[in-house]
DNA sequence: CGGCGCACCTGAGTGC
DNA sequence: TGCACTCAGGTGCGCC
């Protein structure tokens, strides 16, 4: 489900509920994620001890305990977490499984396995921080995102702007979906060298991608009350997408056709009449 | 160093 | 109904 908008949605939902909860006990499926469940690590610092809140970094949710430890989980292409009941069977691919009190269960359900569990001790969670933050790009959401910034890193880059858009070290959280529907309202053309936008493009696209990530995460918080429950996960929110997934569609803008190719290995969708290199 | 292709894994959908 | 094949929202490695 996740990109930052998810995510977000995600973490917004969890904090109506999870602050100051115990974690009773945890189990685990006997299968590695993208990389293996640290088992001793979660019994050790996680278990036992209570949720003091969760933040959001780029698509990484981060628990952060009572007892200053952290808990550090990547939802990859098909995570999921429910906060449900206890007493709710298990199902096919639950990988993580943290009994609270108060009657609830937090559960991660993962089918092709491609999220992350990490934890980080108390005694070394600042630095571990640091280290995690330092590979990470800018946050969308976050002031910084700014065109002083963004120009700066990509003189010498002759890179798509798409591709520099989902590059997580560059700018965090933007995924597939966003990065085609960012550009699409920027009317900047996805295959466009980084170093050749002018700062006025730039001035676009991150006011683009302040309002679309923003609609997103706006036309999530309506679903958070589903949180609770099998069917709880707000997954991309029925939203419509205005060139992602429409190739061969008509352009909402101008009624031509939507294109759709392979850039980076991914799909990507756009209307060459509307997008065009600046 | 920068940029690209690919692997990781399962499930859904399509066409025969 | 079954089989073969393609594609999917993320990330990081290795190769040029």
């Amino acid at each position: 489900m996740p990109e930052l908008p998810e995510v977000e949605v995600t973490r917004r939902g969890l904090l109506q509920d999870l602050p100051g909860c115990l974690v009773k006990k945890i189990t685990w499926s006997n299968k590695s994620l993208r990389e293996p469940i640290p088992r001793k690590l979660l019994v050790r610092y996680i278990e036992g001890n209570r949720i003091k809140t969760i933040d959001r970094r780029a698509k990484f949710l981060l628990f952060r305990m009572v007892n200053n430890s952290t808990m550090v989980i990547h939802l990859g292409m098909t995570g999921k977490i429910s906060l449900l009941s206890v007493g709710e069977p298990r199902a096919r691919h639950d990988h993580l499984r943290l009994f609270l009190d108060k009657e609830k269960e937090l559960r991660l359900n993962d089918s092709r396995r491609f999220g992350s569990i990490a934890v980080w001790p108390p005694a070394e969670s600042i630095q571990l921080e640091k280290n995690f933050s330092r590979n990470i790009g800018v946050e969308p959401l976050s002031n910084d995102f700014h065109p002083d910034n963004l120009m700066a890193q990509v003189r010498r880059r002759t890179q798509p702007v798409k591709t520099f858009l989902m590059d997580s070290r560059r700018v965090a959280g933007i995924g597939n979906i966003y990065a085609n529907e960012i550009l699409f309202d920027a009317m900047i053309h996805p295959l466009t060298p980084v170093n050749r936008i002018p700062r006025q493009a730039w001035e676009k696209i991150i006011l683009s991608a302040k309002k679309i990530l923003q609609e997103a995460i706006n036309s999530g918080g309506s679903t958070i009350s589903d949180f609770l429950g099998t069917s709880g996960n707000p997954g991309y929110f029925q939203v419509k997408f205005k060139v992602y997934g429409q190739g061969g569609e008509k352009c909402r803008k101008c009624s031509k056709n939507i294109y759709k190719t392979v850039i980076g290995g991914r799909s990507t969708f756009f209307c060459s009449h509307c997008q065009t290199m600046k």
